[in-house]
Parts: structure tokens; sequence; C-alpha cells
RNA sequence: GCCGCGGUGGCGGAAUUGGUAGACGCGUUGGACUUAAAAUCCAAUGAUAGCGAUAUCGUGGGAGUUCGAUUCUCCCCCGCGGCACCA
């Protein structure tokens, strides 16, 4: 023992290029086999690297695959790249190349890293979002979103990145800051491509109910789109009429005034006179806070009155209308009626500028509460009082009865909103998906036909940003300057490019039919592979490439492309792994690890059933190499072990029931516990069956054909040491080609178990008896125990509780 | 504030139709081998008391249900993630 036999650099190598060699992780397009299609999401190709946190992920999906194979499934596991966005952009700018020279080279370091992980990807359907083949089919799904009318153009304040020097999509910008630089995000007015994904709020949120992801993702996503439920009520001002959204339109009676955002158009239009350098000197005010700002600030709210009046079209009361910036302009209409007795945010308004409160709901379960007790709001539900046709009424009958009111009367009606917005889908940058359209002259807006694409991106020496917020693609008249494809008069390409999502929005599609030219793939293939059987991605996705995906696949099936509604059947997530300090992984700490270092020096399977082994898959976990060193510990055990086998030349020893059993338990465990993701503990099966095999410096072997089915339970985490050791005792058949070995229940069944005898519920004593003892035979051995007697000493026992195969417990 | 998840040794974690808490790994300590070290192997390792058998305590805190609670119920504390002036 402990002779260094086992060299993973050594046979890590050559098993890779022999299953390379034998393509033998190829999927097979017309199978017999059941189909499985594991994805898991294809990484930015950046100049950095592999993360060890691709490790866990990919290692996970691997591990799963290659038992499914075994077990009779024809797997697609593919990997590709999604390779346009900035930081290959900047890269490259920062070096002097193309970006497209840039991507070549990221993706050779990745794909040569993952080889050396021993990864088993069905290679042969690689896919690459920058490539024209590819991106051909992004721009081609565009343009069907443009036939449908769901991708359109329009001018409004976005969110500009001033140091990515581009516009971003809502999803992208987190707490007032990029997404991607962390830098503060200023408003800019600006004419973008949007995507219509609000059309599909509903069902994005109904359709969760069809598949099987995390319950916290379906929560983050329904969160995300935040439908509400409620009314459209309209207010008269004067001759002019403003429309508000309101969830409790059963508190009509209790609108005390009314709040519009000061975005809104009508406000300059009634401002009265007096109020006017008030409500401008405001206007002004708020134009200069950033979003930030204004939402920070929440606490102190700030308004001011425009001088006009509004009728409250339940009472018939004049009501003052305010300008303030705690209602904004983009949700609802952008403005509100005023509710302060039963909403916090309004309450806290009114309390400052002393309007009025008025209570039309009461706390039932709160009797001690006064009517005339205005300290608090109650934002409950209850009874409605001092509401005319709706008093006595409890909140949903009040919200049902209002609202066929304010239709009755043409007042309102029942309406639902979302938080959700559309997609802003206008990226200022050169590094990305041209948009298929050209403005002529004289047609106006013009698709690009399909036959013409793909549009491609011209290849050129200067693509840096502007600061204008001009697309680079604007300075370059080749790209520009082209003929409109209706009249064939003068005409000019947009040169705004798609945002870094829309590669990745259709991209488990392709792996159906990488090389299809005639259609993003076929139908054939398409019926065959979809939907994803499971999708292993990060949280972070949650809101941005798992929402945008599930709309265009929603999409792609309204038109008929695609055979499945939702795109994937499960979703899965993984944790991050934290660096050894806690802290995470990133160069200005000085504490990344880099695979490449740990495969060096423990090897790919070390590293492999490391990360599995280091904790539950879906959990946060710090990176730790004393941890990584033990699991090559364990892998130089299991070699010499199969080595010392080979070495006595197939000997068999006497084995114990418990050892003939142990093996059935693990083989078992091991197929089970990779099944549910629990990689952590199928380690440790595989962990307990070895150091349950070693008897001070022997070994207990078992008969060859158990011997191999060690080395196939080994092979979905350690495929290169199992191969190896399979080769010692097979030649002839293929270690990834057999079938994953059956275990023997009936074996399992008849172990002798471990009796627990307690008195008063703690354990005093533990029997080892046949599974299938009798309460009466259970009870005899029991007392015969010195600790029970002991127990039980001048005590009555008042009940005995027998649990068959567990346990007997004394009552005194 | 709202929603979701979690809290178990020195550390990562195991165990929940309620039934041996701490599997497995790391670390630590002692021992074997060695001139020595590394590696390897053996043993111990939740806390307290005891030479020991053993006893008591122990899964964030408090209460409850139960013969028996890490697991179920109620209240509270802490941590993480998401949303957040969305009417």
């Amino acid at each position: 023992m402990g002779n260094y036999k086992y060299n993973p650099k050594e046979i890590e190598p050559k098993w890779q290029q022999c299953w390379e060699k034998h393509q033998s992780f190829k999927a097979e397009d017309n199978s017999l086999k059941e189909k499985k299609f594991i994805l898991v999401e294809f990484p930015y190709p950046s100049g950095a690297g592999l993360h060890v946190g691709h490790v866990r992920s990919y290692t996970a999906l691997d591990v799963y695959s290659r038992l499914l194979r075994l077990q009779g499934f024809n797997v697609l596991y593919p990997m590709g790249w999604d390779a346009f966005g900035l930081p290959t952009e900047n890269y490259a700018i920062k070096h002097k190349i193309k970006p497209q020279q840039a991507t070549k080279d990221n993706i050779e370091k990745f794909k040569k890293q993952l080889k050396s992980l021993g990864l088993s990807y069905d290679w042969s359907r690689e896919i690459n979002t920058t490539s024209p083949s590819y991106y051909k089919w992004t721009q081609w799904i565009f343009l069907q979103l443009y036939k449908k009318g769901l991708a359109y153009k329009h001018k409004m304040p976005i969110n500009w990145c001033p140091s990515c020097k581009t516009g971003l999509a809502n999803e992208e910008v987190i707490d007032g800051k990029c997404e991607r630089c962390g830098a503060q995000t200023e408003k800019k007015e600006k004419e973008q491509w949007m995507l219509k994904i609000t059309e599909y709020a509903d069902r994005l949120i109904e359709d969760l109910e069809t598949v099987d992801f995390l319950e916290k993702i379906k929560m983050q996503q329904i969160n995300w789109i935040g439908r509400s439920e409620g009314a459209e009520i309209t207010f008269n001002i004067e001759d002019k009429e403003v429309k508000v959204f309101t969830t409790r339109p059963d508190t009509i009676f209790g609108a005390t005034y009314l709040v519009l955002a000061p975005e809104h158009e009508l406000v300059s239009e009634i401002v009265s006179k007096e109020q006017k350098p008030a409500v401008e000197d405001y206007l002004d005010l708020a134009r200069k806070k950033s979003d930030l700002e204004r939402t920070q600030l929440q606490k102190d709210k700030t308004g001011v009155f425009t001088g006009a009046y509004a009728v409250n079209p339940a009472t018939k009361e004049k009501i003052p209308v305010w300008v303030a910036d705690y209602v904004l302009a983009s949700y609802g209409f952008g403005a509100i009626m005023s509710v302060p007795a039963h909403d916090d945010r309004d309450f806290d308004f009114a309390k400052k500028y002393n309007l009025a409160i008025k209570e039309v709901v009461k706390d039932l379960k709160d009797s001690q509460k006064q009517d005339d007790d205005l300290d608090s709001t109650f934002t409950g539900e209850g009874e409605v009082i001092n509401s005319d046709f709706l008093t006595g009424l409890t909140t949903s009958q009040a919200k049902a009865k209002i609202i066929t009111w304010l239709e009755e009367n043409n007042l309102g009606k029942k309406t639902v909103n979302y938080k959700l917005r559309d997609w802003i889908f206008s990226r200022q940058h050169y590094w990305g998906e041209p948009i298929p359209i050209v403005y002529c002259k004289k047609c106006g807006e013009v698709p690009v036909p399909e036959e013409n694409l793909p549009i491609t991106l011209p290849e050129v020496e200067n693509y840096e940003p502007t600061d204008t917020g001009e697309s680079p693609l604007a300075k370059i008249a080749s790209f520009v300057n082209t003929v409109c494809p209706k009249c064939q008069g003068e005409a000019k390409r947009e040169t705004d490019t798609m945002p870094n999502w829309a590669g990745s929005s259709w991209y488990w599609l392709r792996y159906t039919d990488p090389q299809n030219d005639r259609s993003l793939a076929s139908k054939e293939k398409m019926n065959y592979w979809l939907p994803v059987d499971l999708y292993n991605g990060g949280m972070e996705h949650t809101t941005l490439h798992l929402l945008y995906s599930r709309f265009w696949n929603k999409f792609l099936y309204d038109i008929g492309i695609v055979p499945s509604l939702e795109p994937y059947k499960k979703r899965i997530s993984h944790g991050m792994i934290l660096a050894e300090d806690g802290r995470k992984m990133s160069k200005s700490f000085g504490n990344v690890i880099n695979p490449d270092d740990m495969v060096e020096k423990y090897g790919a399977d070390s590293l492999r059933l490391f990360e599995m082994f280091v904790g539950p898959f879906s959990e946060t976990i710090p990176w730790s190499e004393q941890g990584l060193s033990g699991c090559r510990k364990f892998l130089d055990k299991v070699f010499n072990y199969f080595y010392d086998f080979r070495e006595t030349a197939f000997s068999e020893s006497d084995l114990s029931e418990e050892l003939l059993t142990l093996l059935q338990k693990t083989v078992k465990k091991v197929g089970e516990d990779i099944k549910a993701f629990k990689f952590n503990t199928a380690v440790s099966a595989l962990m307990i069956l070895f150091n349950e095999l070693k008897q001070g410096d022997n070994w207990y072997f078992y008969s060859l054909k158990d011997m191999k089915k060690i080395a196939i339970i080994l092979y979905p985490l350690a495929p290169h040491l199992a191969s190896e050791v399979w080769s010692f005792m097979e030649k002839d058949n293929k270690l990834e080609k057999v079938a994953w070995p059956q275990y023997d229940d009936k074996l399992i069944a008849q172990e002798k178990i471990n009796l627990i005898v307690q008195v008063n519920g703690k354990l005093r004593a533990t029997l080892t008896v046949e599974g299938d003892i009798e309460e009466s035979q259970a009870k005899q051995l029991a007392l015969k125990e010195e600790a029970v007697k002991r127990q039980l000493e001048g005590k009555e026992i008042k009940k005995v509780i027998f649990v068959p195969g567990r346990l007997i417990n004394f009552v005194v």
C-alpha cells in the first residue's frame, strides 16, 4: 500500500483520448432508447478561464449523464459558447485585437480545460452564439417577433450605464446599478427596440405550474412579473379625465386626494396660476433626482399641491390633486387615488401635508380600535364602513360590487397590472447580433427579408463604444449604407445590436440540430429531443436568461416552431463555491482557485470527487484544499485496492454476510443518491464501502463479478480511474457501454438489525437481532441486558412500545 | 416592510411518514514505521464528571404535543437570498 501506483497524469489523458476517438458520448438522433436531454448553462468564454464553480455544476450533470447512459438512456449532454457581450469587447479593445480573435482564443482555452476534466459532452454538437451560422437564426427569430408585432421601436427614458456605455433592460439594473459593472445608471431618452414580454406575463406565471422548478425560482419569477388585480377608475378634473389604478377599489369612499407622478402629462394642463411656480420648482427637482435617490428617500415623501381639484366619482366630493414623486410614472397610469386611512404611503403623505384621512374599512379582529383613531393605517381586509352602498360588506364583496358599479356608470373597469416591463432589446455596442432592420426614406422601417440573413458584423479596426449613445456600427459606412429591400432605394441599416441575452434565449434548441442551415432546427429532431429534461444554472439568471428563454420558447411554440409549451421540464440550481477564507473568489482578494492547478496537483477525478463531496449541491460552500487532498487519498486507496486485486490473480477470500450485503446497499445508494442530486452522500457511501473492505494492511476482495460492480458505481464520479481499474478486469467491453448493476433487495432485507432498547425513551442498550424479530422475543432479550435491568430496578413497567425492526421502549 | 430558504462538534456536513444525533471527510491528539521528516498505517476525538463501567447535558432560544422531538405545533432571535414608494 501507498506505493503511488495511482498516477492520474498518465491515465486521465489516456481515457480522454479513448473516449474522443470512439465518440463515446455521441447522442443518437434516431434511437430506440428513451431520450434524456441534460443541459447546463453554457459558459461565457472569458479570458479568465474556467472557475471551480463551473467545475461543480458541469461535473454534477456529467455524473448524472454518465449514470443515465449506463441505465439505458440516450443522453444528450451538449456544450457551447455564449460569446457575445461586453467583457470580450472590452478585453479586445484593451489588447488591440478583434473580438472575433479574442473569442476564438478564449473558447480554445475553455475547451481544453473542460476536456481535461473528462466531461462527457457530445462535442459534435458544439455551438457558438457569435458564429454567423448561429446568429442567423437569432436574427430570424427577431424577424418573427417583428412580424407578430412583438418587436417594436419606442422612444422612452431608459436605464443607461455610463461606464458600459449602453442601455440596459430593467432586469439588468440592480439597486439602481448596472448588473455587470456596478456603475450607477442614469436615465436617457432613447429610441429603443423593445420586445413585448408583457404580452406573455400571465402565461409565464401560469405555466410555472406545469414545470418542476425549485420553489424559490418560481417565487422569484412570479414576484418579478408582479401581477396585481384591481381596477382602473376615471376621475374628472374640470373637463379633463385622469385614470388611476388601484388594487383596493373597495376603499374609494376613503379616497381624499389624487396624486400624479411628476412626469404625468396632465400636470402642466391642470396646474393653477397660483401654484404654477411651486409645481415647476418641484418638477425641476424631481427631474434632477436619479431613480436611486427617489427610492432611497422613501421615508421622506415630498410633493406639491397643483391647485386643481378632482371629483371623487363615488362621494361626488371635490378632492385636491397633488404631484409627488412617490408615485411612479412607469406603473399603472402614473396616477393614484390616495386612501390614507388604508395605505401606509398615503398615510405618511397625508400626515405630512395635513390632508384629510377618512376611514372606510373596519378591522374585525381588532375591536379595541376606535373609529376615530387616526394614528395608524389598517391595510388588511375587513368590513366596509362610511361608504354608502358598500357599507357593511366585506372587502372582497365590496370590490366586486364597486367594480360592477364603475362599469355600469362607465367610470372604470376591472384590470390587471404588472411590474414586468417590456424588454429593452437595443444595445449600443459592436460585439452583438445586428438587428435585421433597415430604414428607407420612402418605405420607412423595413425588416430584412429572411433569405438575406444573416446580417453579419463587419470586421473592422475600430469598434469602441461612444458616449453619445450611438452604436459604433453607425460609423461604418459600408455596413450602414444599403438598399431598401422593398423599393431598392437608398437605405440605412439599424446600427444597434442585440443584448447578450439574445443568443442564449433559444440555444438549447440548436443543440438538437446544430448544423441545420434551412431552419433553426428540424421539426423531427426537436420533436424527439425537446423539452430539456433537466436544466441546471445559477440563481442569478432567474429573472434574466431563465425568464427570457421561457418567453422566446412560448413565442416559438405559438408560431408552430417548437413542440413544447415550456423549454425546461426541471430546473435545479448549484450553490456557489466561496474561497477558503469564506469570501467570494475574486482577483482583488487574491483568493481565486484555478481548476487547472488542482487537476495538475491532484488529478481531474480527485477534483470531480471533491466538488461532489464537499456539500449539498445547491448550497454555497467554501473551498477546502485539504478536503480535495482527502479525496485524492481516497482514490489512491481505491486504485491500490484494485491493483492489489490484480496482483493477487483474482483470488477470492471468505467474505462475511455483512460485506456482501454492504455491496448491495452501496450499489443501491450510489444510484439513488446520484438520481436525487445528493452527490455528497453518494461519495460517502463509496468511502464507507472501502473503509469496511480494509483490515489493517489487508483487503477483502469480492468475486470478479462483484469487483466489476464496484468499478461501475465508481465510474460516474471518477470515470478515468474507474475505466483504468476496469481494464484490469475486462478487456472486451468498454466501461462506458456496460449496464448499471442491479442490487439484491432480498439480501438487504435479510440483514440483521440493531434493535434499540429504551427505558422512558432513553437509549439503554442495543441488540443485534434478525430483522423480523417478534415483540415477545425482543422483550425477553432486552430484559436480560444489564443496563436495562439497572434502569428497571424497583420500578413498575407500565407500557411496552415495540416498533418492529426499530426499537423496544419500556415506560416506567 | 413583504416573500422564500436556513441555523446540528474545532470545520464542511449526515440523519426527518417522529425512533441509536453527529455517518463520511477535514482538522487535532497519541501511537507504529523511520537516523529524521514526509507519506502510510493504527487508535482516540460533542461537552461535563469519573481510572473505569457509567451518568448528566447537548441539534439558535422559549413553550407545547408525545413513551420518545434535529424532525410536528406556537412564540421569539439570528443568518442568507429575492422583491421593495408597483398603489
